[in-house]
DNA sequence: AATGCTTATGAGAACCATTCACAACTGTAA
DNA sequence: TTACAGTTGTGAATGGTTCTCATAAGCATT
């Protein structure tokens, strides 16, 4: 309900720029994007976005995710289990823990495992164009 | 056709001794899981098994691994883009390097990253039940 | 404001990998 | 050999995601 206009405008910005249509559609999903703190999939976002905006369809929500992706401006995730979930791109890559129990994610950032990886791809041949790093973890008590 | 008697004899008596019935069908798939050196999807596993054993159908191919993966014996993968894919399990942990163009699987382990890992969960209050590592790469040329 | 061109949308069908339901079959221990 | 419980093939169901297509609506231009 605040800071949102802030990043919607890059957001909308950005997309004209690229010559993509800014609707209705797009803007609630964008909103409810830049308010998320957290990993929502699909559903939810259509769920939260429909809230803001009642004629948008599942279907609009994939597409959009799908050019917002393209764009850069969000990132996919495959977690184990269920659909994908989804993230609006800040600044900082970091990788992910997954609480086992509650489904909860955490993120963190190593440069040392960013550097032993990229060590290892290039002993072998490779450059890495991307990565995937989940630890799945269960609360210590 | 060679050393797979071997591993696959193992691989039934530990069934056996799980009270898990040696059939057929499941000879053949553990046959073909002995055989292969690299990472196969279940429709083509099922290809491989139905030219040692006709009468295997791609259900029995998902409910063994199932259960191959329930005992232990095998891994389930869940790379990028596509179904998952197999492996035998095998003694020493490994993660995974994936070819980004030709969808080959080339396995590494680093444990320094294992370390860092454990590290990075503990001191978020978590411990790591398992992780996902995989590095998207391309040949450098 | 109205025009026109093009892209986006909603609804529901289609897709694809995987799982399920169920009647027939078959290991396995006795 | 029997008998029971676990297993199988077939085809239908599932669930997440994408596609199709007719309609709606951006947006640059009048």
């Amino acid at each position: 309900m605040s800071g949102e206009s802030d990043k919607t405008e890059k957001m909308t910005a950005a997309l004209r720029k690229a010559g993509i249509r800014v609707t209705r559609q797009r803007i609630a999903l964008l909103g409810v994007l830049a308010d998320a703190d957290d990993h929502p999939d699909a559903v939810e976002l259509h769920a939260r976005a429909r809230a803001v905006e009642p004629s948008v369809s599942l279907a609009t929500v994939y597409r959009t995710l799908s050019v917002l992706q393209e764009q850069g401006v969000v990132h996919r995730h495959a977690f184990e289990g269920g659909g994908a979930r989804f993230e609006t791109t800040h600044e900082d890559h970091h990788d992910h823990i997954l609480d086992v129990d509650t489904g909860e994610v955490i993120e963190f950032q190593s440069d040392i495992i960013e550097r032993v990886q990229d060590e290892i791809a290039r002993e072998l041949g490779y450059e890495v164009v991307h990565h995937r790093l989940e630890l799945y973890c269960r609360k210590k008590r």
